[in-house]
DNA sequence: CGATCTGTCTACCATATGGTAAGTGACCGG
DNA sequence: CCGGTCACTTACCATATGGTAGACAGATCG
Protein backbone atom coordinates (compact mmCIF):
# COMPACT_ATOMS: atom_id res chain seq x y z
CA UNK A 1 0.00 0.00 0.00
CA UNK A 2 1.80 3.12 -1.65
CA UNK A 3 1.92 6.21 1.54
CA UNK A 4 0.10 9.20 0.25
CA UNK A 5 -2.25 9.86 2.40
CA UNK A 6 -6.37 8.46 2.67
CA UNK A 7 -7.71 6.66 -0.44
CA UNK A 8 -11.18 8.43 -1.83
CA UNK A 9 -13.59 7.03 -3.28
CA UNK A 10 -11.71 5.85 -6.25
CA UNK A 11 -8.55 4.46 -4.41
CA UNK A 12 -6.85 7.29 -5.41
CA UNK A 13 -4.41 8.41 -2.18
CA UNK A 14 -4.74 12.49 -1.83
CA UNK A 15 -1.27 13.01 -3.06
CA UNK A 16 -1.53 11.72 -6.10
CA UNK A 17 -5.34 13.59 -6.54
CA UNK A 18 -2.66 16.75 -6.02
CA UNK A 19 -0.61 15.15 -8.57
CA UNK A 20 -2.86 14.87 -11.15
CA UNK A 21 -4.38 18.38 -10.94
CA UNK A 22 -1.28 19.97 -10.71
CA UNK A 23 0.44 18.31 -13.67
CA UNK A 24 -3.36 19.48 -15.78
CA UNK A 25 -3.17 22.84 -14.07
CA UNK A 26 0.83 23.25 -15.05
CA UNK A 27 -0.01 21.74 -18.24
CA UNK A 28 -2.83 23.84 -19.74
CA UNK A 29 -2.34 27.36 -17.87
CA UNK A 30 1.63 27.03 -17.16
CA UNK A 31 3.19 26.81 -13.87
CA UNK A 32 3.66 30.61 -13.33
CA UNK A 33 -0.04 31.18 -13.58
CA UNK A 34 -1.03 27.99 -11.78
CA UNK A 35 -1.95 28.95 -7.86
CA UNK A 36 -2.11 26.62 -4.96
CA UNK A 37 -5.50 28.07 -3.78
CA UNK A 38 -6.86 27.00 -7.31
CA UNK A 39 -5.82 23.62 -7.34
CA UNK A 40 -7.14 23.37 -3.59
CA UNK A 41 -10.40 24.47 -4.23
CA UNK A 42 -10.68 22.20 -7.52
CA UNK A 43 -9.87 19.14 -5.19
CA UNK A 44 -11.91 20.47 -2.82
CA UNK A 45 -9.00 20.59 -0.15
CA UNK A 46 -7.70 23.26 1.79
CA UNK A 47 -4.35 24.66 0.46
CA UNK A 48 -2.38 23.40 3.78
CA UNK A 49 -3.26 19.88 2.33
CA UNK A 50 -1.07 20.87 -0.46
CA UNK A 51 1.56 22.37 1.54
CA UNK A 52 1.33 19.35 3.74
CA UNK A 53 2.50 17.14 1.06
CA UNK A 54 4.48 18.80 -1.04
CA UNK A 55 6.35 22.24 1.29
CA UNK A 56 6.45 23.81 -1.33
CA UNK A 57 5.31 25.15 -5.25
CA UNK A 58 8.40 24.42 -6.66
CA UNK A 59 8.61 20.89 -4.94
CA UNK A 60 5.53 20.36 -6.20
CA UNK A 61 6.55 21.67 -9.53
CA UNK A 62 10.18 18.80 -9.36
CA UNK A 63 7.28 15.98 -8.17
CA UNK A 64 4.86 16.29 -10.88
CA UNK A 65 8.26 16.68 -13.45
CA UNK A 66 9.46 13.55 -12.16
CA UNK A 67 6.51 11.72 -12.43
CA UNK A 68 5.91 12.64 -16.00
CA UNK A 69 9.06 12.23 -16.88
CA UNK A 70 8.39 8.19 -15.33
CA UNK A 71 5.67 7.67 -17.08
CA UNK A 72 6.62 9.69 -20.49
CA UNK A 73 9.69 7.29 -20.45
CA UNK A 74 8.10 4.45 -19.50
CA UNK A 75 5.47 4.64 -22.54
CA UNK A 76 8.27 5.16 -24.88
CA UNK A 77 10.64 2.36 -23.72
CA UNK A 78 7.20 0.32 -24.05
CA UNK A 79 6.71 1.09 -27.71
CA UNK A 80 10.17 0.85 -28.60
CA UNK A 81 10.37 -2.79 -26.77
CA UNK A 82 7.90 -4.46 -29.12
CA UNK A 83 8.69 -1.87 -32.25
CA UNK A 84 10.18 -3.79 -34.94
CA UNK A 85 13.43 -2.42 -37.21
CA UNK A 86 13.87 0.40 -39.71
CA UNK A 87 10.46 2.58 -40.62
CA UNK A 88 8.50 -0.02 -38.77
CA UNK A 89 10.57 1.74 -35.93
CA UNK A 90 9.73 5.51 -36.36
CA UNK A 91 6.40 4.62 -37.22
CA UNK A 92 5.80 2.52 -33.75
CA UNK A 93 7.25 5.50 -31.88
CA UNK A 94 5.28 8.27 -33.53
CA UNK A 95 2.08 6.37 -33.16
CA UNK A 96 2.69 5.44 -29.17
CA UNK A 97 2.99 9.20 -29.02
CA UNK A 98 -0.02 9.78 -30.60
CA UNK A 99 -1.69 7.15 -28.62
CA UNK A 100 -0.40 9.19 -25.03
CA UNK A 101 -1.71 12.54 -26.71
CA UNK A 102 -5.19 11.07 -27.15
CA UNK A 103 -5.03 9.09 -23.23
CA UNK A 104 -3.20 11.74 -21.35
CA UNK A 105 -2.95 15.18 -23.08
CA UNK A 106 -1.46 16.94 -20.16
CA UNK A 107 1.67 14.87 -20.20
CA UNK A 108 2.31 16.62 -23.58
CA UNK A 109 1.67 19.84 -22.39
CA UNK A 110 4.28 19.80 -19.62
CA UNK A 111 6.30 18.93 -22.57
CA UNK A 112 5.70 22.30 -24.15
CA UNK A 113 5.91 24.20 -20.87
CA UNK A 114 9.41 22.65 -19.60
CA UNK A 115 10.26 25.45 -22.11
CA UNK A 116 9.53 27.73 -20.40
CA UNK A 117 10.05 27.05 -17.18
CA UNK A 118 14.22 27.00 -17.39
CA UNK A 119 16.44 25.79 -15.51
CA UNK A 120 16.60 24.16 -13.14
CA UNK A 121 13.03 22.65 -13.31
CA UNK A 122 13.65 21.93 -17.19
CA UNK A 123 17.21 19.95 -16.79
CA UNK A 124 15.33 17.89 -14.12
CA UNK A 125 13.00 16.62 -17.12
CA UNK A 126 16.15 16.84 -19.89
CA UNK A 127 18.24 14.52 -17.74
CA UNK A 128 15.36 12.35 -17.50
CA UNK A 129 14.01 11.53 -20.69
CA UNK A 130 17.85 12.07 -22.08
CA UNK A 131 18.57 8.05 -23.18
CA UNK A 132 15.44 7.77 -24.70
CA UNK A 133 17.48 10.52 -26.82
CA UNK A 134 20.60 8.33 -27.32
CA UNK A 135 18.80 5.37 -27.95
CA UNK A 136 17.04 7.40 -30.50
CA UNK A 137 19.95 9.34 -32.32
CA UNK A 138 21.86 6.37 -32.14
CA UNK A 139 19.41 4.65 -33.88
CA UNK A 140 18.63 7.10 -36.64
CA UNK A 141 22.40 7.15 -37.13
CA UNK A 142 22.36 3.61 -37.98
CA UNK A 143 19.68 3.51 -40.36
CA UNK A 144 21.50 6.11 -42.08
CA UNK A 145 24.74 4.22 -42.56
CA UNK A 146 22.48 1.13 -43.39
CA UNK A 147 20.90 3.12 -46.00
CA UNK A 148 17.88 2.82 -45.20
CA UNK A 149 17.05 6.94 -44.52
CA UNK A 150 17.99 9.62 -45.92
CA UNK A 151 21.25 11.01 -44.29
CA UNK A 152 20.94 13.73 -41.74
CA UNK A 153 22.57 15.33 -38.77
CA UNK A 154 20.42 12.81 -36.51
CA UNK A 155 20.23 15.16 -33.31
CA UNK A 156 18.58 18.03 -35.84
CA UNK A 157 16.67 15.22 -37.11
CA UNK A 158 15.62 13.74 -33.87
CA UNK A 159 14.46 17.51 -32.80
CA UNK A 160 12.60 18.44 -36.66
CA UNK A 161 10.12 14.89 -35.60
CA UNK A 162 9.42 16.25 -32.08
CA UNK A 163 8.92 19.73 -32.77
CA UNK A 164 6.35 18.36 -35.87
CA UNK A 165 4.65 15.82 -33.56
CA UNK A 166 4.67 18.15 -30.53
CA UNK A 167 3.43 20.96 -32.23
CA UNK A 168 0.48 19.25 -34.22
CA UNK A 169 -0.53 17.61 -31.04
CA UNK A 170 -0.66 20.53 -28.41
CA UNK A 171 -1.04 24.28 -30.37
CA UNK A 172 -4.76 23.81 -29.80
CA UNK A 173 -5.50 27.87 -31.26
CA UNK A 174 -3.45 27.01 -34.00
CA UNK A 175 -5.26 24.03 -35.21
CA UNK A 176 -8.46 25.73 -34.64
CA UNK A 177 -7.06 28.40 -36.99
CA UNK A 178 -6.21 26.41 -39.48
CA UNK A 179 -9.48 24.58 -39.22
CA UNK A 180 -8.80 21.33 -36.96
CA UNK A 181 -11.25 20.34 -34.27
CA UNK A 182 -9.71 18.25 -31.85
CA UNK A 183 -11.76 15.43 -32.01
CA UNK A 184 -10.28 12.11 -31.83
CA UNK A 185 -11.05 11.31 -36.07
CA UNK A 186 -8.93 14.80 -36.54
CA UNK A 187 -5.99 13.48 -34.29
CA UNK A 188 -5.78 10.31 -36.72
CA UNK A 189 -5.65 11.87 -39.47
CA UNK A 190 -3.09 14.41 -37.85
CA UNK A 191 -1.03 11.25 -37.13
CA UNK A 192 -1.39 10.17 -40.57
CA UNK A 193 -0.42 13.08 -42.26
CA UNK A 194 3.10 13.13 -40.05
CA UNK A 195 3.53 9.68 -41.33
CA UNK A 196 3.41 10.17 -44.32
CA UNK A 197 5.49 13.12 -44.26
CA UNK A 198 8.07 11.68 -42.72
CA UNK A 199 7.94 8.45 -44.31
CA UNK A 200 8.60 10.48 -47.92
CA UNK A 201 11.20 12.88 -46.38
CA UNK A 202 13.49 9.83 -44.33
CA UNK A 203 12.80 6.58 -46.10
CA UNK A 204 14.99 5.49 -49.09
CA UNK A 205 13.73 3.74 -52.01
CA UNK A 206 17.02 0.86 -50.56
CA UNK A 207 14.17 0.28 -47.71
CA UNK B 1 5.07 62.66 -35.49
CA UNK B 2 3.22 59.48 -34.43
CA UNK B 3 1.52 60.15 -30.71
CA UNK B 4 2.14 58.02 -27.61
CA UNK B 5 3.51 60.39 -24.98
CA UNK B 6 7.32 61.36 -24.39
CA UNK B 7 9.94 60.32 -26.77
CA UNK B 8 13.17 59.15 -25.06
CA UNK B 9 16.84 59.72 -26.16
CA UNK B 10 16.63 56.98 -28.82
CA UNK B 11 13.05 58.63 -30.20
CA UNK B 12 11.35 55.98 -29.33
CA UNK B 13 7.57 57.10 -27.93
CA UNK B 14 6.68 55.86 -24.11
CA UNK B 15 3.74 53.57 -25.50
CA UNK B 16 6.32 51.87 -27.71
CA UNK B 17 8.42 51.00 -25.08
CA UNK B 18 5.57 49.51 -23.01
CA UNK B 19 4.36 47.43 -25.94
CA UNK B 20 8.27 46.28 -26.70
CA UNK B 21 9.19 45.28 -23.55
CA UNK B 22 5.62 43.60 -23.04
CA UNK B 23 6.16 41.42 -25.95
CA UNK B 24 9.51 40.32 -24.56
CA UNK B 25 8.18 39.19 -21.52
CA UNK B 26 4.70 38.14 -22.94
CA UNK B 27 6.81 36.31 -25.07
CA UNK B 28 9.45 34.64 -22.56
CA UNK B 29 7.71 34.34 -19.36
CA UNK B 30 4.22 34.10 -20.67
CA UNK B 31 1.04 36.47 -20.43
CA UNK B 32 -0.15 35.90 -16.82
CA UNK B 33 3.10 35.69 -15.57
CA UNK B 34 4.42 39.06 -16.28
CA UNK B 35 3.59 41.37 -13.77
CA UNK B 36 2.76 45.03 -14.92
CA UNK B 37 5.09 46.04 -11.73
CA UNK B 38 7.68 44.20 -13.26
CA UNK B 39 7.35 45.35 -16.90
CA UNK B 40 7.58 49.42 -15.22
CA UNK B 41 10.60 48.71 -13.46
CA UNK B 42 12.54 47.12 -16.19
CA UNK B 43 11.34 50.56 -18.37
CA UNK B 44 12.60 52.54 -15.03
CA UNK B 45 8.76 54.29 -14.88
CA UNK B 46 5.49 54.12 -13.26
CA UNK B 47 3.05 51.57 -13.34
CA UNK B 48 0.38 54.06 -13.69
CA UNK B 49 2.10 55.20 -16.84
CA UNK B 50 1.43 51.59 -18.31
CA UNK B 51 -2.45 51.84 -17.43
CA UNK B 52 -2.38 55.64 -18.75
CA UNK B 53 -1.76 54.13 -22.40
CA UNK B 54 -3.23 51.04 -22.05
CA UNK B 55 -5.89 51.04 -19.49
CA UNK B 56 -6.28 47.17 -18.22
CA UNK B 57 -3.73 44.46 -18.77
CA UNK B 58 -5.80 42.54 -21.42
CA UNK B 59 -5.59 45.84 -23.42
CA UNK B 60 -2.03 46.07 -23.72
CA UNK B 61 -1.92 41.94 -24.24
CA UNK B 62 -4.46 43.04 -27.34
CA UNK B 63 -2.08 45.97 -28.43
CA UNK B 64 1.01 43.90 -28.44
CA UNK B 65 -1.48 41.30 -30.34
CA UNK B 66 -1.91 43.56 -32.60
CA UNK B 67 1.01 45.27 -33.30
CA UNK B 68 2.82 42.20 -33.77
CA UNK B 69 0.57 40.57 -36.03
CA UNK B 70 1.16 43.09 -38.45
CA UNK B 71 4.78 43.19 -38.22
CA UNK B 72 4.60 39.57 -38.85
CA UNK B 73 2.33 39.69 -41.60
CA UNK B 74 4.45 41.94 -42.89
CA UNK B 75 8.03 40.25 -43.28
CA UNK B 76 5.97 37.24 -44.34
CA UNK B 77 4.14 39.52 -47.08
CA UNK B 78 7.08 40.75 -48.11
CA UNK B 79 9.17 37.72 -48.78
CA UNK B 80 6.46 36.47 -50.22
CA UNK B 81 6.18 39.60 -52.75
CA UNK B 82 9.51 39.20 -53.89
CA UNK B 83 9.51 35.14 -53.98
CA UNK B 84 9.17 33.03 -57.33
CA UNK B 85 7.59 30.13 -57.74
CA UNK B 86 7.29 26.11 -56.33
CA UNK B 87 9.74 25.03 -53.91
CA UNK B 88 12.00 28.49 -54.18
CA UNK B 89 9.01 30.11 -52.90
CA UNK B 90 8.50 27.45 -49.98
CA UNK B 91 12.39 27.93 -49.25
CA UNK B 92 11.70 31.81 -49.64
CA UNK B 93 9.66 31.60 -46.57
CA UNK B 94 10.83 29.49 -44.22
CA UNK B 95 14.34 31.29 -44.75
CA UNK B 96 12.76 34.65 -43.98
CA UNK B 97 10.93 33.40 -40.95
CA UNK B 98 14.21 32.01 -39.40
CA UNK B 99 15.67 35.59 -40.20
CA UNK B 100 12.72 37.23 -38.64
CA UNK B 101 13.58 34.84 -35.49
CA UNK B 102 17.14 35.80 -35.46
CA UNK B 103 16.02 39.77 -35.78
CA UNK B 104 12.81 39.26 -33.72
CA UNK B 105 12.75 35.98 -31.49
CA UNK B 106 9.98 37.44 -29.49
CA UNK B 107 7.80 37.51 -32.56
CA UNK B 108 8.28 33.99 -32.34
CA UNK B 109 7.61 33.38 -29.35
CA UNK B 110 4.57 35.30 -28.89
CA UNK B 111 2.91 33.16 -31.39
CA UNK B 112 3.66 29.91 -29.31
CA UNK B 113 2.46 32.14 -26.11
CA UNK B 114 -1.08 32.13 -28.12
CA UNK B 115 -2.17 29.10 -27.75
CA UNK B 116 -1.94 29.31 -23.97
CA UNK B 117 -3.91 32.34 -23.84
CA UNK B 118 -7.32 31.24 -25.63
CA UNK B 119 -9.87 33.31 -26.88
CA UNK B 120 -10.52 35.64 -26.90
CA UNK B 121 -7.01 36.75 -27.16
CA UNK B 122 -5.71 34.19 -29.95
CA UNK B 123 -8.56 34.96 -32.11
CA UNK B 124 -7.50 38.35 -32.70
CA UNK B 125 -4.62 37.11 -33.61
CA UNK B 126 -5.53 34.26 -35.88
CA UNK B 127 -7.94 36.55 -37.85
CA UNK B 128 -4.80 38.97 -38.47
CA UNK B 129 -2.77 36.43 -40.05
CA UNK B 130 -5.45 34.32 -41.42
CA UNK B 131 -5.12 35.52 -44.81
CA UNK B 132 -1.75 34.28 -45.08
CA UNK B 133 -3.38 30.64 -44.11
CA UNK B 134 -5.67 31.01 -46.83
CA UNK B 135 -2.99 32.16 -49.31
CA UNK B 136 -0.49 29.53 -48.11
CA UNK B 137 -2.74 26.36 -48.66
CA UNK B 138 -4.06 27.57 -52.05
CA UNK B 139 -0.62 27.87 -53.32
CA UNK B 140 0.01 24.40 -51.66
CA UNK B 141 -2.59 22.78 -53.63
CA UNK B 142 -1.82 24.58 -56.53
CA UNK B 143 1.69 23.06 -56.70
CA UNK B 144 0.48 19.85 -55.93
CA UNK B 145 -2.48 20.24 -58.59
CA UNK B 146 -0.05 20.93 -60.95
CA UNK B 147 2.31 17.83 -59.81
CA UNK B 148 5.26 19.52 -58.19
CA UNK B 149 4.77 18.81 -54.87
CA UNK B 150 3.57 15.61 -53.31
CA UNK B 151 0.08 15.42 -52.74
CA UNK B 152 -0.95 16.13 -48.91
CA UNK B 153 -3.84 17.69 -47.12
CA UNK B 154 -2.93 21.06 -47.70
CA UNK B 155 -3.64 22.38 -44.46
CA UNK B 156 -2.36 19.70 -42.54
CA UNK B 157 0.88 19.83 -44.51
CA UNK B 158 1.14 23.60 -43.32
CA UNK B 159 0.38 23.08 -40.08
CA UNK B 160 2.87 20.86 -39.83
CA UNK B 161 5.43 23.14 -41.45
CA UNK B 162 4.45 25.68 -39.03
CA UNK B 163 4.91 23.07 -35.84
CA UNK B 164 8.25 22.38 -36.85
CA UNK B 165 9.52 25.51 -37.75
CA UNK B 166 8.41 27.34 -34.87
CA UNK B 167 9.10 24.37 -32.73
CA UNK B 168 12.94 24.43 -33.88
CA UNK B 169 13.06 28.11 -33.67
CA UNK B 170 11.56 28.66 -30.33
CA UNK B 171 12.03 25.29 -27.57
CA UNK B 172 15.17 26.27 -26.58
CA UNK B 173 14.92 24.24 -23.59
CA UNK B 174 14.50 21.33 -25.47
CA UNK B 175 17.37 22.34 -28.10
CA UNK B 176 19.87 22.40 -25.39
CA UNK B 177 18.60 18.73 -24.34
CA UNK B 178 19.56 18.06 -28.09
CA UNK B 179 22.85 19.72 -27.30
CA UNK B 180 22.25 22.87 -29.66
CA UNK B 181 23.55 25.98 -28.27
CA UNK B 182 21.89 28.85 -29.34
CA UNK B 183 23.68 30.49 -31.21
CA UNK B 184 23.83 31.68 -34.96
CA UNK B 185 25.61 29.62 -36.37
CA UNK B 186 23.18 26.59 -34.68
CA UNK B 187 20.38 28.42 -36.16
CA UNK B 188 21.53 28.36 -39.74
CA UNK B 189 22.39 24.72 -39.48
CA UNK B 190 18.64 24.14 -37.94
CA UNK B 191 17.14 26.15 -40.71
CA UNK B 192 19.36 23.95 -43.17
CA UNK B 193 18.32 20.48 -41.69
CA UNK B 194 14.43 21.89 -42.02
CA UNK B 195 14.57 22.83 -45.67
CA UNK B 196 16.30 19.29 -46.76
CA UNK B 197 13.72 18.11 -44.54
CA UNK B 198 11.09 19.44 -46.46
CA UNK B 199 12.56 19.30 -49.67
CA UNK B 200 12.92 15.24 -49.58
CA UNK B 201 9.73 15.37 -48.23
CA UNK B 202 7.69 17.62 -50.25
CA UNK B 203 9.41 18.00 -53.62
CA UNK B 204 8.76 15.46 -56.24
CA UNK B 205 10.93 14.28 -59.41
CA UNK B 206 8.91 15.63 -61.66
CA UNK B 207 9.77 19.07 -60.62
C1' DC C 1 -1.45 85.93 -17.92
C1' DG C 2 -4.73 82.39 -16.85
C1' DA C 3 -7.24 78.14 -18.37
C1' DT C 4 -6.83 73.78 -20.16
C1' DC C 5 -4.83 69.69 -21.71
C1' DT C 6 -1.23 66.06 -21.70
C1' DG C 7 1.91 62.99 -19.68
C1' DT C 8 3.65 61.23 -15.55
C1' DC C 9 3.68 60.80 -10.89
C1' DT C 10 2.39 59.70 -5.55
C1' DA C 11 -0.88 57.67 -2.61
C1' DC C 12 -3.99 54.08 -1.90
C1' DC C 13 -6.85 49.76 -2.07
C1' DA C 14 -9.06 45.09 -2.47
C1' DT C 15 -7.76 40.82 -3.63
C1' DA C 16 -4.84 36.89 -4.39
C1' DT C 17 -0.63 34.62 -3.56
C1' DG C 18 2.87 31.33 -1.31
C1' DG C 19 3.84 30.15 3.13
C1' DT C 20 3.96 29.74 8.72
C1' DA C 21 1.98 28.30 13.17
C1' DA C 22 -0.83 25.89 15.61
C1' DG C 23 -4.62 23.28 16.22
C1' DT C 24 -8.05 18.78 15.84
C1' DG C 25 -9.63 14.26 15.35
C1' DA C 26 -8.78 9.45 14.05
C1' DC C 27 -6.01 5.62 14.55
C1' DC C 28 -2.33 2.63 16.80
C1' DG C 29 1.12 0.37 19.57
C1' DG C 30 2.07 -0.48 24.45
C1' DC D 1 -6.64 3.84 27.95
C1' DC D 2 -3.29 6.77 26.71
C1' DG D 3 0.60 9.16 24.46
C1' DG D 4 2.02 9.86 19.88
C1' DT D 5 1.91 10.08 15.08
C1' DC D 6 -0.54 10.88 10.79
C1' DA D 7 -3.61 13.42 7.72
C1' DC D 8 -5.74 17.39 7.42
C1' DT D 9 -7.69 21.62 9.23
C1' DT D 10 -8.43 26.75 10.79
C1' DA D 11 -6.21 31.03 11.58
C1' DC D 12 -2.99 34.15 10.06
C1' DC D 13 0.61 36.96 7.49
C1' DA D 14 3.80 39.49 4.30
C1' DT D 15 4.05 40.43 -0.22
C1' DA D 16 2.59 41.18 -4.91
C1' DT D 17 -1.01 42.05 -8.04
C1' DG D 18 -4.22 44.87 -11.21
C1' DG D 19 -6.50 48.94 -10.73
C1' DT D 20 -8.61 53.77 -8.86
C1' DA D 21 -8.24 58.72 -7.45
C1' DG D 22 -6.11 62.54 -7.72
C1' DA D 23 -2.00 65.72 -7.55
C1' DC D 24 1.55 68.06 -10.22
C1' DA D 25 4.56 69.97 -13.92
C1' DG D 26 5.04 71.54 -18.43
C1' DA D 27 3.25 72.79 -22.85
C1' DT D 28 -0.48 75.08 -25.60
C1' DC D 29 -3.66 78.52 -26.58
C1' DG D 30 -7.07 82.27 -26.08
Amino acid sequence: MPAGGRTDAHGATTSERILDAALGSFATRGYEASSLDALAVGLDIRKQTILYWFPSKEVLLEAVIDRSAIELSEALEASLASAGSGWARVEAVVRSVFRLAARRPELLGLVREMGRLGTPAATRFVSAVEPLVQRATGFLEAEMDAGHMRRHDPRLLLLAIYSTVIGMLTEVEVLRAFGEEPTARSLVRRRNEILELLRSALVTDAA
